[in-house]
DNA sequence: TCATCCAGTTGCAAAATACAAGCGGTTCAA
DNA sequence: TTGAACCGCTTGTATTTTGCAACTGGATGA
């Protein structure tokens, strides 16, 4: 159980626990997508993740203190996803992720609006993203500005005129 | 050959190039570590990588343009790997790796010197590496500032101390 | 000439991934 | 009250990736 770690370089660690096909991709359509459930991360999953995986990173996700799970008053069978500290914390990790694909992969026009955006806001932005998703995850108070909104609307104008 | 891809999305066509447990491992020892040919990589990382993996992604990183593979002048049978300008470009992904790391594992306090110092420096000390390796791996001219004296210096004191 | 070095390759076992089907409890409408 | 649909997974199986150890064939140096 007490995986042994293969060194003590914050990266290695780093990698030890998000280094992975579909970690990173879980996380993403939680923080971006604000997909909260299991179904709803299944069923609209850009990349077409298989069941037994996604069951499985949730599991993983939980247990390493990135995401917390929480039962949803309004179903009993189902859960509520949410973003630990500690998760919402690997947006600035994410927005490189972003700025490095955006770059140096080729990306569909579409899905990149919402990526350009979040590269060009800059670190003002990943801050405000943050602020938000301890709102929307942890019920901290509701911050002024809304990344979302900002996002969805860029995404909106662009979808329409492609 | 021309592999099929899950989306479009820039955080996930990252994620295919990038998202496993050893290629950003080699990418920091060669950017980090200075490590330039097949043998340094092996003999000295920290996590003890097999010499299979280490050929596979060395050769896939050269394929996919991250890193550049030109013969050795003083031994025949030898190579050096450089990074490309793409594989520089990781710095900002590699430093977030290390301030995620450092704040929510529980990397070694030799390990976390120099990813201390990297993320304190923030941007511009991550351009002024940019600017180095350029220098050390594309031919660029040698800039005035030398982060990598700067962390080997730290990291120095701090042994010394420990 | 011969031991050593060097950059990998090969063979094999174990683990991770992918895909499809199934399962028991829950909800909802008739 | 009953049955169909939904829900969050689990199970079985095939394929791919990883990990480990041993090995190879050429290059180098004493």
């Amino acid at each position: 159980m007490a995986q042994e770690r293969r060194s003590g370089c914050p990266i290695n660690l780093t990698l030890e626990q998000l280094g992975d096909r579909w970690s990173l991709i879980v996380i993403r359509d939680v923080m971006f997508g604000n997909r909260r459930s299991y179904g709803d991360l299944l069923a609209n999953n850009e990349e077409g993740i298989a069941s037994n995986i996604l069951a499985d990173r949730l599991k993983r996700l939980v247990a390493s203190g990135l995401m917390t799970r929480s039962p949803d008053p309004s179903h009993r069978q189902k859960s509520i996803y949410s973003l630990t500290e500690a998760g919402i914390q690997l947006v600035p990790l994410l927005a490189q992720m972003c700025a490095w694909g955006l770059a140096h992969t080729h990306p569909s026009p579409l899905l990149s609006v919402r990526a350009t955006l979040l590269v060009a806001g800059g670190p003002d932005m990943w801050e405000a993203l943050m602020q938000e998703l301890r709102y929307l995850h942890l019920g901290a108070p509701r911050p002024e500005r809304s990344v979302f909104e900002e996002v969805r609307a860029a995404y909106a104008a662009a979808a329409k005129v492609s």
